[in-house]
Parts: structure tokens; C-alpha cells; sequence
DNA sequence: CGTATTTGACCGGCGC
DNA sequence: GCGCCGGTCAAATACG
């Protein structure tokens, strides 16, 4: 537990750094032979700022629009939302779920709807919550203001599509994740014991069915089963709620699932489940992500290759993250392509572990996983070819890395935001065991 | 010996 | 009603 906090911190010490080099404001020459590309890298850094900017207010946009839901049909739960996400003192506090509440014994157990309390432990600054809903107390400053959206009149367009759905009883939500893993199944930080093994109907491969064993009475399962077209594709679905803290690295996968099982509950993003075992409904568009159905200002969320479906009455979304997009080609893929031109002789980098969480030293397959510090050179890392070199570098500008780029990325709030996305997608990564 | 995994049996939902 | 199928249970087995 001490070490899980041990790597919250390490998170938060990531953020102190880019907090300092913020208030580092390091001169550039305006007479430097440089200036043209600190030009060019201003405009794209303010792309850069804009396209976060964006995906913030969309985000922002999908939370209001979760809460509003959340307070028509949960108004007492809601309450204890409210009521646990408070103290804006810019600190970030996550509440995360995964899935719904459609099920009546879902219902029956209150755990599984509210947050967990703040943990004692007064040194932690930043703190990660799992329970029903998923909330960012974002840091009260002028990006925070920009993304006070107006916000449409969700409740008339989402009774259609309410009515629609109330007619098909469904059952509780389902998240799967599709990865390129070698390993018999992805490590998502979590602890799970398999419980069964089955062949499903058109593919070879068997299913294998976990539970997850944290806590005893955590109702989350998944299943893990390869890709009948592609076997070295991975693809876990989860459903569930955890009802106890999970660590960071665990946070962080399901902090990716429980924004997939949010997209579900929104409703103008929840395909219209037909009568037919299986509808799809694909969202795509920029940064990597498709949606239709919906007008703009309605984007629910930002994700992947993300498809809705329904089977056999579960709503299921799943993130195709055999391929990245998101990351590829859009905000991410910006910061990537300028990030080659700074040193790196003090970088952050997502590689090997110094040490490991004793909750996660249970783990047949413990995440590898650290958020600062050097890589141990004996340790296997890994990491997709996509994340080659992912570094930021907090160095002293040299050359032709022009300080105040980088600068200007961290001190952006949205950027964090974007930087804990990646992180997300990290330690997706470690854990399909792509290297690093 | 305790815990995790395997595997066949069983159950319930769904379609015909 | 019957069969199929996904999902779960639980006894047997493996493992550390």
C-alpha cells in the first residue's frame, strides 16, 4: 500500500517538475539566429494548446453531461458525489467507474455507488478514487474558465434516445480493450484470478474468465480471450465496478475503461441497441476518434478506435488500441514530433522500475512501471514502437531546443491532462508487454 | 499445506 | 420445448 503511494507521489512529484519549469521562465535572445524556428515552434505549441484545449472542453462538456444523468437517476448517491469531490485546491481528484448501474444487484449494493473516502494519509497530495463516476476537480484557472461550456439542452435530446433504451432491458456495461499482448493476458495492474476457460462460438481460442481479487467482494470480471483473425491481438473485456482503491497503474487502466463505460452512459453516444443479438455504432473523427449521431459541441469523449455494441443485451464498448490514432496523429503526435529537438539529459521517462509496489510484487505478472527516475539497466523494458524515445525532456535548453516551447507546454493545465492521458496509454503499453 | 489453475458440469438466457 | 451458447461453479489438480 506504501509503495502504491509511493508511485502516486512519484505522479505528483512528475507534475511538481513541470509546475517548476513553469515558474522557470528561462529568457530566449530575441537576437538568436533561432528565432524563426522559436517561431515556428510558437505556432505549433499554440496548435498544440488549442487541439488540448479542445479535448478539455469536450471532456468537460461529457462530465456535465454525466452529472446531470447521474442526479436524475441517482440523486442521493449524487449527493455523496458532490459531497466527496470538494477541496478545489488543485489537487486532482478521479473518481472512476466501470460500467453501469443497470443491474438491479448493482442496485441492491450500496459500495458499488459510492466513493471511496480520502485516505488518511495526509502526505498525499494527490489522490485517486474509484466509485461510480468519473470527475476532475481541474485546477481553477483561466483554461478551467474556457471550458465553461454552455451547455445544451441534453435533457430533451436524450429522452429519445432514453425512451429508446429503456425499452431494451440491458445489462451491465462492458468495456473491452483490443491490444496487441504476447503474454496470455494484459496486465492492467489489477489482480485477478481465472475462474473458468471456455471456446466461444467462432473462435478457436479459448476465453478465459478472471475475477478480480483485490478485495474479496469486488464484483469486477473480465474475460480475456485472443482475436480469432489476428492472434497476437488481445482483447479483455471488463465489467464492473472495483469497489476498493486500486494502484496508479491500475487507476490508470481503468481510468481508460471507466471513459469508455462513461461514453456509454451518455446517451446520445449509446448506440441504439437493436433487437438483433449484435448493433454497432462507430464513433470516429478527429484525433483518431469517430461519432456520428451527435452534434458537435456534443462530443462526448475523445477515444480510440472506440466502438459501441450491444451483445447479448450488455452494452459494450470497445477501444481498438492495436493501432493509436489518438495518440498518433493528433495532440500527442504534435508534441512528439517537436520533442526530438530538445535534450535529453534530464528527461522523464516511462520505463523500468526502480522498485516495486508490494501490492503489485503479488502479481505473477507485476506492471513494470515508474513515472520518474532512471531505468535500471538490468530490467527488460518495453514499450510500443509508436512511444519510441518518449520523453520530456526538463532539461536546460541546448542547441536548437528553444526553452520556452516546452515552457509553455507544461505550464498549460491541459497539457497535464494530456500528459496523465498518455500516461494511461503507458502503462497500456507495459502491460501488453510492448517495449519500451 | 495453502493457494491458484484447470476443466467438466451445471445453469440461465435466447432463438428457433 | 429444445438446443445452443455464454458464463459460473466447484472438485480435482498443480504449484510454490
Amino acid at each position: 500500500m506504501a509503495a502504491s503511494s509511493n508511485k502516486e507521489k512519484s505522479m505528483f512529484s512528475f507534475f511538481q517538475i513541470i509546475e517548476e519549469h513553469h515558474d522557470d521562465q528561462i529568457p530566449v535572445s530575441k537576437t538568436s539566429p533561432q528565432d524563426a524556428e522559436i517561431g515556428e515552434v510558437r505556432e505549433e505549441n499554440q496548435k498544440l494548446k488549442h487541439t488540448l484545449s479542445t479535448v478539455l472542453k469536450d471532456y468537460k462538456s461529457l462530465q456535465m453531461h454525466y452529472n446531470d444523468f447521474f442526479q436524475q437517476e441517482f440523486p442521493k448517491s449524487s449527493e455523496n458525489l458532490v459531497t466527496d469531490h470538494q477541496e478545489g485546491d488543485g489537487n486532482e481528484l478521479i473518481c472512476l467507474s466501470l460500467g453501469t448501474l443497470s443491474s438491479n444487484k448493482e442496485k441492491d449494493s450500496p459500495k458499488k455507488v459510492n466513493c471511496f473516502g480520502k485516505s488518511k494519509g495526509g502526505d498525499d497530495e494527490q489522490e485517486l478514487k474509484l466509485g461510480l463516476g468519473c470527475q476532475f476537480d481541474m485546477n481553477k484557472d483561466e483554461n478551467s474558465k474556457n471550458l465553461e461550456l454552455p451547455v445544451p439542452s441534453l435533457k430533451s435530446e436524450r429522452r429519445e434516445d432514453d425512451d429508446l433504451l429503456d425499452q431494451i432491458p440491458l445489462k451491465k456495461a462492458r468495456v473491452s480493450v483490443k491490444v496487441v499482448c504476447d503474454t496470455q493476458t494484459m496486465n492492467d495492474g489489477c489482480q485477478w484470478r481465472k475462474y473458468g476457460q471456455k471456446i466461444a462460438k467462432g473462435n478457436p481460442c479459448p476465453r478465459a474468465y478472471y475475477r478480480c481479487t483485490v478485495s474479496s467482494s469486488c464484483p469486477v470480471r473480465k474475460h480475456v480471450q485472443r482475436c480469432a483473425e489476428d492472434k497476437s491481438v488481445l482483447i479483455t473485456t471488463y465489467e464492473g465496478t472495483h469497489n476498493h482503491p486500486l494502484s496508479a497503474s491500475a487507476t490508470a487502466m481503468a481510468s481508460t475503461t471507466s471513459a469508455a463505460a462513461s461514453m456509454l452512459k451518455s446517451p446520445s453516444s449509446t448506440s441504439q441497441p437493436g433487437t438483433s443479438a449484435s448493433s454497432t455504432t462507430t464513433f470516429s473523427g478527429h484525433h483518431g476518434m469517430t461519432y456520428n449521431s451527435m452534434p458537435p459541441h456534443q462530443y462526448p469523449i475523445y477515444l480510440p478506435n472506440t466502438t459501441i455494441s450491444t451483445y447479448q443485451s450488455h452494452p459494450t464498448i470497445t477501444l481498438d488500441l492495436t493501432s493509436n490514432p489518438h495518440f498518433n496523429r493528433s495532440t500527442s503526435s504534435n508534441f512528439l514530433r517537436t520533442q526530438p529537438r530538445f535534450s535529453s539529459s534530464s528527461c522523464i521517462n516511462f520505463s523500468s522500475p526502480s522498485s516495486s509496489s508490494s501490492m503489485e510484487s503479488n502479481y505473477k505478472n507485476p506492471i513494470k512501471f515508474s513515472y520518474l527516475g532512471n531505468p535500471t539497466p538490468n530490467e527488460a523494458f518495453y514499450q510500443k514502437p509508436s512511444y519510441d524515445n518518449f520523453k520530456i525532456s526538463s532539461s536546460p535548453p541546448s542547441q536548437n531546443h528553444p526553452p520556452e516551447t516546452i515552457t509553455t507546454l507544461t505550464s498549460n493545465p491541459s497539457f497535464r491532462s494530456a500528459l496523465a492521458a498518455s500516461i494511461t496509454s503507458l502503462v497500456r503499453n507495459v502491460g501488453s508487454g510492448a517495449k519500451i
